[in-house]
DNA sequence: GCAAGGTC
């Protein structure tokens, strides 16, 4: 007798490379009728009986979790409801007709075996795949169905790692999958109920608020938050002044000069930093008392994943994290790079770098770094971490005629790959120590001995340009040339970078290496940021009223911890100590209270988003309405002064002279006569004229 | 129209 199994993978690139795999190549593919998956068929054997095998896949979540229709009906729902509201299982892309798709091909098998992904989400996508084969599955297997249900474990998708799985299968594990149900039924709730009470609160009592959607969520929220935590370290800043002795010394041999970094650094107290200048002055010369040389190096990176290819495109190439992925998901499909989402930065063992390398010897930027390390032999890569998701990211063919942004991501994928099979940069040290008047100076001097791996990430050189004081001896003596106090000011750091915030999110767990394009995206098309040059991200009066407001009524609401409880709370359901039910409910009460609170108290936020809009605003008597609609007014540019109504869509002009005095432009009419303009200049000083 | 998580 033939038993028929079919096998459900998470994506269809992965079906395929099972198949072909647990066939030893030979499955044959055809295309799935939804035009989506793809299904390989081969013959083999389970559990001691022949067997047709047909191994295909869903794309990502099947399901997705939603509202019934009229409570999405924003007019006539009350947010408050929706912590109560029922809530149900929708297609996550009816375009792909997954749950038809899947129960059509899972007619009449004997067995069904589970390769999704290997973590939470995996495991409650395969209990969405079970929900749409079951009622075919009762049919072929009986009520008892669930005994021939079955959950492949794998680390990798290597052949050993395949194979060990398929000969030690699991069963699908009903709380992990739970403790995603928890999770999604609480970000619905919580995010959506914000959402809709924030964005109609305030667009009904504000004409202009740079979003049409105010949106609150438990990822979004602290991500911007980030970023408006830098900017009040930044305003807050107070300059301090401190003072630097800056002395330089001729070199014994005559010529050139140096001017060594002085041991004390800065000094914050002009009288003592001159004490010390006068009294290195009146030496009048140092001596080299101690010349050391070490050798240093600097390390190759591990092999590439996401996070780091978004921060590198952030930060070198200046693309979006979004715009990196949606190019990186362009080249894989094209088939230049390996798949592009992967937490991993380990080669397997199996991974062929010879051969990845080969491909490269031709190319006119890197061939001839390609050749030789071929010729040298590949040096061991680092050692990373293998999350067991997908090898890191490589090139997979030559560059081909790829241009523009394309070839810029795989230029850096690929001289990022050659990298991590050269040795480190080896460079030599220098120190040289000098003491005039019992005070310490140094200089240090790198020379590269081996450039390493930085020879193909010529960006990561050594740096030799601190090449200051060569060949110092012990015993030296150098002559002042001259030596004066500088004063300079400490100042505040910049603005976060996005490769900054990427880390942070990293760090505190925000969003996984898919979707943190997508918060940062959020926070940008909300107009909570704007990207500025250098991919800095500075927080708009908006982004910045709404955090500040969240933080005086609920700090929880912004902290990166918001759900550090709650997720230890699912946590528990995925292991099976706590109740799902008990776990989600609490939670919810929880996130009600909170709600309920913020509601009453969201006039915090009217009061600052009011003082952030009206910068030109009389202490009492705001004047940046619209003279047509008498709606809040948004300011544009505040010298030449330019107003915008949104809801009127008209700009109007307000010049102001030289001299601070506003006046109006030309003949055209202002439409603020009535009220008092406040201008605000430079640092806090206000005109005020009355029209 | 809203969240966050998969994936395309």
């Amino acid at each position: 007798m033939t038993v028929s199994v079919l096998m459900v993978a998470e994506k269809p690139m992965l079906a395929d490379s099972i198949a072909q795999i647990l066939s030893n190549g030979s499955a044959h593919k055809r295309k799935g009728w939804n035009n989506v998956c793809s299904v390989s068929e081969y013959i083999g054997r389970f559990q001691g009986k022949d067997a047709r095998f047909k191994v295909t896949s869903t794309c990502g979540h099947v399901m997705s979790l939603d509202f019934p229709p009229k409570f999405n009906n924003w007019d006539r729902t009350d947010p408050a409801e929706l912590y109560s509201a029922p809530v149900q299982k929708n297609e996550a892309n009816p375009n792909m007709k997954m749950c038809n798709y899947l129960a059509s091909e899972a007619k009449n098998i004997d067995y069904l075996v589970l390769w999704l992904d290997c973590d939470k989400e995996g495991e409650n996508i395969c209990f969405e795949v079970i929900d749409a084969c079951e009622a075919n599955l009762k049919q072929s297997c009986g009520p008892k169905f669930m005994d021939n249900v079955y959950r492949a474990h794998f680390s990798a998708i290597t052949d050993k790692d395949i194979k060990a799985a398929m000969n030690s299968l699991g069963r699908p594990d009903l709380n992990q999958s739970l403790s995603v149900d928890a999770r999604q039924e609480l970000d619905l709730r919580i995010g959506c109920s914000f959402t809709r009470f924030q964005t109609k609160y305030f667009h009904g009592k504000y004409g202009n608020l740079d979003s049409s959607c105010i949106s609150f969520g438990p990822c979004q929220t602290p991500t911007l938050a980030f970023c408006v935590k830098r900017h009040d370290q930044i305003t807050q800043f107070k300059p301090e002044q401190y003072w630097v002795v800056q002395a330089t010394y001729n070199l014994p041999n005559g010529g050139a000069e140096i001017r060594p970094e002085w041991s004390r650094g800065r000094i914050f107290d002009r009288e003592v930093a001159q004490l010390f200048c006068d009294r290195i002055k009146k030496a009048g010369k140092a001596e080299v008392y101690d010349v050391s040389t070490k050798e240093a190096r600097k390390e190759k990176p591990q092999a590439l994943n996401t996070v780091e290819l978004l921060r590198v495109a952030s930060s070198s190439l200046g693309l979006s994290p979004s715009s990196t992925m949606s190019v990186a998901e362009h080249l894989y499909t094209q088939g230049y790079i390996s798949y592009p989402r992967t937490e991993t930065t380990s080669y397997p063992s199996n991974f062929d770098l010879q051969g990845t390398l080969a491909q490269q010897t031709g190319d006119p930027r890197w061939g001839s770094i390609a050749r030789k390390v071929l010729a040298d032999g590949i040096k061991r890569p680092k050692s990373g971490e293998d999350k067991g998701d997908h090898p890191p990211i490589t090139p997979m063919k030559p560059r081909g005629g790829l241009s523009g942004d394309m070839l810029r991501i795989y230029e850096y994928v690929t001289q990022h790959f050659i990298a991590t099979l050269m040795g480190p940069c080896i460079y030599k040290v220098t120190t040289s120590k000098l003491s005039a008047a019992g005070e310490e100076f140094q200089v240090v001097d790198r020379l590269v001995v081996d450039p390493g791996f930085t020879a193909a990430m010529s960006w990561l050189s050594a740096d030799e340009e601190n090449l200051r004081a060569p060949n110092l001896r012990k015993g030296d003596v150098l002559m002042l040339k001259e030596s004066q106090l500088a004063v300079r000011e400490t100042s505040p750091p910049g603005y976060l970078t996005e490769s900054e915030l990427i880390t942070l999110m990293e760090k505190h767990g925000i969003g996984t290496d898919a979707s943190i394009p997508v918060h940062i995206n959020t926070i940008c098309v909300r107009n909570y940021v704007t990207v500025e040059s250098g991919r800095r991200l500075i927080p708009t009066p908006l982004g910045i009223s709404l955090i500040h407001g969240y933080w005086r009524i609920d700090g929880e609401l912004v902290l990166p911890t918001m759900r550090a409880e709650v997720e230890k709370q699912l946590t528990l359901i995925a292991k099976g100590e706590a109740d799902y039910f008990a776990v989600k409910n609490h939670a919810l009460e929880m996130f009600r209270q909170k709600f309920v609170y913020f509601v009453q108290n969201v006039p915090v936020i009217d009061s600052l988003f009011e003082a952030s809009f009206t910068t030109l605003a009389d202490a009492g008597k705001p004047f940046s309405k619209c003279g047509k609609c008498h709606r809040f007014m948004k300011l544009v540019e505040s010298r030449p002064i330019r107003l915008y109504c949104p809801t009127c869509r008209e700009t109007y002009n307000l010049p102001s002279s030289k001299d601070g005095q506003i006046r109006l432009h030309g003949d055209k009419k202002c439409p603020l006569d009535e009220f008092d303009l406040v201008y605000w200049q430079g640092k806090g000083q206000k005109f005020i004229r009355n029209f």
